[in-house]
DNA sequence: AAAGATTATGTAATCGATTACATAATTAAT
DNA sequence: ATTAATTATGTAATCGATTACATAATCTTT
């Protein structure tokens, strides 16, 4: 690998001048523009970025450190932030945290030395919760779960109203003994589900605790949460899900037991995956706007590295209820 | 952000000191050390990892680089190359190309720049091509494709006999008339095309061109093209597609064709995803092992990374059929 | 107690770039 | 033709770490 010096010998100029040509400077006579131009072909040199970052303290680098890959949703908001970035001449590193909180600090750690611009980043409760102590040097942008406080940008969905959307949906369709499960790990769990609750209490519904769970947010969790939900002495009437790999394990699990969705049980769920309108009886979710809160969020970022100085800001998504066959109504239940 | 040289002031050392209590280097006085862990903390010190690897040539860090992070089989391999670097002390730094060799080379540029310690990579048949002209200064193991000489390490598919033993179950299921559609942009589809056609000549079945397709190895592909396969004069009696990608398009036009599975037209696909279990009737799969090809292929590279002279090896591993409804015998069929 | 071996610490070079500053070369202005 | 202004180039400091080397301090050994 050649170095910038290798260049300077070979093109007999300073490094200084290489520089220049490469960084585009206008005072550059052309006779030795060539020479370096010529001597960077001749020895294929390309700049070390880590080096270039590293004294000029920036870079044309994201990082994108997300929960969970597997999961349809944050591959979607990959993709939107990927191409957004890319658009802006940016590129795009992503990092994978398994929901847990000592790769999120690990990663976190290795995007502020790779001095990557700023961070877009799915967070732990448990990293919010001391997001305060971590002084990060570079700026974030949280999406799809954020502190209540409001000192840092964010782009979220509207947790409370989908999870009373897709509940209120549930009480119209005439279900009455609803099981939930909802994520553990993140804030946005609970909020759907106070929004959840929400929605019962308006109906005039008292929550029964053995009908809600929290779990991880996986689909084995999903998987084995309903069937013992469908366990119960007087199991519910549909199964509420909170995310995507809720819904798969959910789904395998009702199979399993050999029930008929929706005649026998309902389903619904969050994020409008491919699978989702699919199997059959297609499923009843609550669509996130993947596209819309990746480019948000990059944008958000891009802005914030831009001025460090503007007001944070927190840009509020709204989810659409997609209705389709696993939560039709439920006329002549009890 | 606070550098070593903030430590040493505080803790009143050399910087020498201060790197080698922090590399447990063994002779340094129990007090000395005490000074400078105290300052450590107090300053919240975390050392710059881009300086470090600057200056130590090596870093900590695998490069992992996917054609395309929406599809369940990269996703599947993220996630076990992601836990195999893990568990080795590595950290992995995600990056998707879209298929595109602009990105690739892009990317491929970042890695080095970030000194990495090698890099996991899917490349387009044209980076491919232009291998030996890019003068990659880090270790390589190619997944999923690869080059027809044997000179760089790769964990592969036998996507020869992957295509041809999926053509092979269509066959004695008495199908005969039989769409494929292969993705372009890699030399896998090429190569479970050249399985799948060895099997119907195999069974003394001519190839009929317009039955087999080429195309963008994305849904939206697999979708139109299953359309124009299903609006031909003569419509085949099942679609083979090559990636599951490809599976979700065709079984969307197959449902909105109104066609039932598999009375009247049959479906198989790679990748034993979560869903192609869950629709239905479920869909006929050859099954990749990603677990055994993340992992191999991370071990692969760490162990060329430990002796950059050891003989390159490609790992070919085999895949599984899992046959379920979507491909039932068809007796009494033309 | 002196010489030699060992241990502990600091100084300074280094990785590969960028860039402030100094200086040389050219051009413009009087 | 001088001087001033501008343009071009090089020298050296810098980013934040590691580490070779030099040297000071301590411990053995006789």
């Amino acid at each position: 690998m050649s170095s910038i010096k290798d260049v300077a010998k070979a093109a007999n100029v300073s490094t200084a001048t290489v520089s220049r040509v490469l960084a585009k400077h206008p005072h550059v006579r052309p006779a030795l523009r060539e020479r370096v131009l010529a001597a960077v072909a001749q020895l294929e040199y390309r700049p070390n970025l880590i080096a270039r970052n590293l004294r000029s303290q920036q870079s044309k680098t994201l990082g994108l450190i997300v929960s969970d890959i597997r999961n349809p949703f944050f591959t979607a908001v990959s993709r939107a932030v990927e191409d957004t970035a890319y658009a802006h001449g940016y590129n795009l590193l992503l990092c994978n945290t398994d929901e847990n909180p000592e790769k999120e600090l690990l990663y976190l750690q290795l995007m502020g030395a790779e001095q990557v611009a700023g961070v877009i980043f799915s967070p732990t409760l448990q990293t919010l919760n001391r997001w305060h102590e971590l002084h990060l040097s570079f700026p974030t942008v949280l999406i799809d779960r954020s502190l209540r406080s409001g000192d840092v940008d964010a782009v979220l969905l509207d947790n409370l109203s989908a999870g009373s959307l897709l509940a209120q949906h549930l009480l119209s369709q005439g279900y009455r003994r609803i099981g939930a499960i909802f994520g553990e790990a993140s804030t946005t769990g609970r909020e759907r589900q106070r929004g959840f609750e929400a929605a019962l209490h308006d109906a005039g519904l008292s929550i029964q605790p053995e009908y809600v769970r929290f779990v991880r947010p996986q689909s084995e969790a999903g998987y084995h949460t309903t069937l013992e939900l469908l366990g119960l002495p007087e199991p519910p009437q549909v199964i509420f899900t909170s995310n995507s790999l809720l819904t798969a394990g959910a789904l395998q699990a009702i199979r399993e037991q050999g029930l008929h969705i929706p005649a026998q049980i309902g389903l619904v769920g969050f994020d409008d995956t491919a699978w989702a309108s699919l199997v059959q009886p297609a499923i009843t979710v609550l669509a996130q706007p993947t596209d819309e809160i990746g480019r948000s969020a990059t944008e958000l970022l891009l802005q914030r590295v831009a001025d460090p100085q503007r007001p944070t800001r927190k840009i509020i998504l709204q989810g659409e209820l997609i209705v389709r066959e696993s939560s039709v109504e439920q006329r002549g239940r009890t």
